[in-house]
Formats: C-alpha cells, sequence, structure tokens
DNA sequence: GTTACGACCTGCGAGC
DNA sequence: TGCTCGCAGGTCGTAA
C-alpha cells in the first residue's frame, strides 16, 4: 500500500522520466480516477495538453507536477495506484485509467489504478498556512514526518490537546503527513506504544519516540525501495520494494516478537488492522 | 469545532 | 465447480 516512502519513489522516478517532457495529450479512461478534477474528463484533457511537467512534488501521500506557476496536475495513489512509464504502443494495463502522451513520442506516463481509489486532476497552485505554494486540495495536509520543517512541539501540543487514540492522530494526515497503516503499526511497535492510548496523555519523549520511530522506519523503507506486498504497488518502472521483508508486527499475526516472543496480536481498528504486541505495547491503563 | 464511522472500490482467498 | 462473504485500507462526507 502506497505510504510516504512508496510515493516518494514514485515521484523520484517521475521526476527522472517525466519532468521537462511536453504533454501531447490525455486520455481519461475511467471517470472516477479524475472525479476530483471538477470540470471532468473533456475539460482536464483539453487543459493539460500542451503543457510541459515544469517539477515533480510531493506532500505526504499527495503529488503533484506543475505545469506554470499557476497550476499542477495532482495525483493520489489510494490503495492501488501506480504511475508508470510504458513504452508508447505496449499493451494497456487491464486497470489503465489515464494515458498521457508526450511530444517527444517517447514513453507514454500511465495512471494504473485496480480500486480507484486514486485519482488525477488539475488544480490551481495557493498557499497553505505555511506559506508554502501547493495545490489547493495538499493546503489542509500537515508536512510529512520526514520534512526538516517539521514542527514536532506543535505536533506534541496537537496531541495534547485533542481527545483520540495515538494511531488515530498518526493516521490524520492533517497533523502529520506520509503515514499510513503500515508504518504507524510499526512506529507504535518501535515506540512500545499502544495504538489506543490517549493522546491527551502522552509525555513529550512518547512523542519523540512514536515520531522517530516512524521516521526510521520509512526511511530505512526508502533505502530499499518501499515496502511491497503484491504487485499492487511498484514504482514507475513496475518495481517492486523490499521492505515488506523488514516489518516487525505489520502483517505478523501470531508470529513471536521479536523483542520478547510473545505472539503479535491482531485487533479491529478504523476498519482495518491493528498488529502490535500485547506485552510490549500494553493498552493504558 | 471535534471526533468517529461508513462508503467508495476490486481482486483474492476461505468456506460452503 | 461455483457461489457468497470478508478482507485489504486512504480519503472524504456526514452524523453525533
Amino acid at each position: 500500500m502506497p505510504e510516504l516512502p512508496e510515493v516518494e519513489v514514485v515521484r523520484r522516478g517521475l521526476e527522472r522520466w517525466a519532468v521537462g517532457r511536453t504533454i501531447a495529450s490525455a486520455e481519461v479512461l475511467h471517470p472516477r480516477s479524475i472525479r476530483r478534477h471538477v470540470d471532468g474528463p473533456d475539460d482536464f484533457a483539453a487543459r493539460v495538453a500542451g503543457h510541459t511537467f515544469a517539477s515533480a512534488e510531493r506532500r505526504g501521500k499527495f503529488l503533484w507536477l506543475p505545469l506554470n506557476e499557476d497550476e499542477a496536475v495532482t495525483g493520489h495513489l489510494g490503495m492501488s495506484g501506480q504511475l508508470l512509464i510504458q513504452p508508447a504502443g505496449a499493451p494497456d494495463e487491464k486497470h489503465l485509467r489515464i494515458r498521457f502522451t508526450f511530444t517527444d513520442g517517447g514513453p507514454e506516463l500511465r495512471f494504473v489504478d485496480q480500486r480507484t481509489f486514486g485519482g488525477m486532476a488539475l488544480e490551481p497552485l495557493e498557499k497553505d498556512r505555511h506559506g508554502v505554494v501547493v495545490p489547493s486540495s495538499v493546503t489542509h495536509i500537515a508536512r510529512d514526518a520526514l520534512d526538516p520543517e517539521f514542527d514536532v512541539d506543535f505536533f506534541h501540543s496537537e496531541l495534547r490537546r485533542r481527545d483520540t487514540g495515538l494511531k488515530r492522530a498518526l493516521l490524520d494526515q492533517t497533523r502529520v503527513s506520509g503515514i499510513g497503516n503500515i508504518y504507524a503499526d510499526e512506529a507504535l511497535w518501535s515506540a512500545r506504544l499502544h495504538y489506543d492510548k490517549p493522546t491527551s496523555r502522552m509525555r513529550r519523549p512518547d512523542t519523540d519516540r512514536v515520531l522517530g520511530a516512524a521516521r526510521d522506519v520509512m526511511s530505512a523503507a526508502l533505502a530499499v525501495g518501499g515496502t511491497s506486498f503484491d504487485s499492487l504497488y511498484v514504482d514507475v518502472n513496475g518495481e517492486s520494494g523490499y521492505f515488506a521483508r523488514s516489518l516487525h508486527a505489520y502483517g505478523r499475526e501470531g508470529e513471536p516478537c521479536e523483542r520478547c516472543g510473545t505472539a503479535i496480536k491482531r485487533e479491529s481498528f478504523m476498519n482495518r488492522s491493528s498488529f502490535f504486541c500485547p506485552k510490549c505495547q500494553r493498552p493504558a491503563r
């Protein structure tokens, strides 16, 4: 599932293979994949044609490719989205949703998405609360945990101020972005904190520990090309990452905890699974 | 204003 | 063999 490291791998691929190229055409094969573009597929295709991708940017799990100072093509991979560079004329993927061709006649950029949770759009660029220029749909998204300008003091005060559980807060992209279910479980395991620990009772060392763990696990994943469980997550060249074999908690129900040997437990939480060690990560009393 | 939860979506595997 | 059901989970809209 694409989280920050996987999206960053894709961004780097776009920077190498798409930036500096001029769009000849955009073909939308599934309207749901362009649902965030309010004026519809035809408008999207007409307005991006002839523009050049100026750069490849990312905040958390959101990607965008500015076309000029005012607009950018945005992309979110959702659960199963892929941005692939494919030779022109290569057979269409089963779940190909959007195709970009370029004036140089070179490889196409394809948005492939099995579950259609992801999507693309053309959006205006505007300033967020920090004065940073981002697409309009990204203004409410917090800086990500690997951003050197991420404000830990503010994040800690926000945790203390709120009445919610720690994992819920880690997944809230408006407080810290880029962390999804996999890396949240891994960071909590590493920090020895229970997923439902009340954030109002977080001490500063707890915040530092879980944020540091999140940064460590995502940096390590990035170094090996991200986490991959199946063919759903790949980089722009269709290659899978190798981090899945380094996970300590996620997906390891019943297996012994690498610290204490207790069987890793899975509990349903927020309509998804949480994996944790019931001994190392005790619930708050 | 804050928090929690369901809907969206498709493929796969388990169970019958 | 074929059918049904549950599960995977990021984001957003809505209800409380």
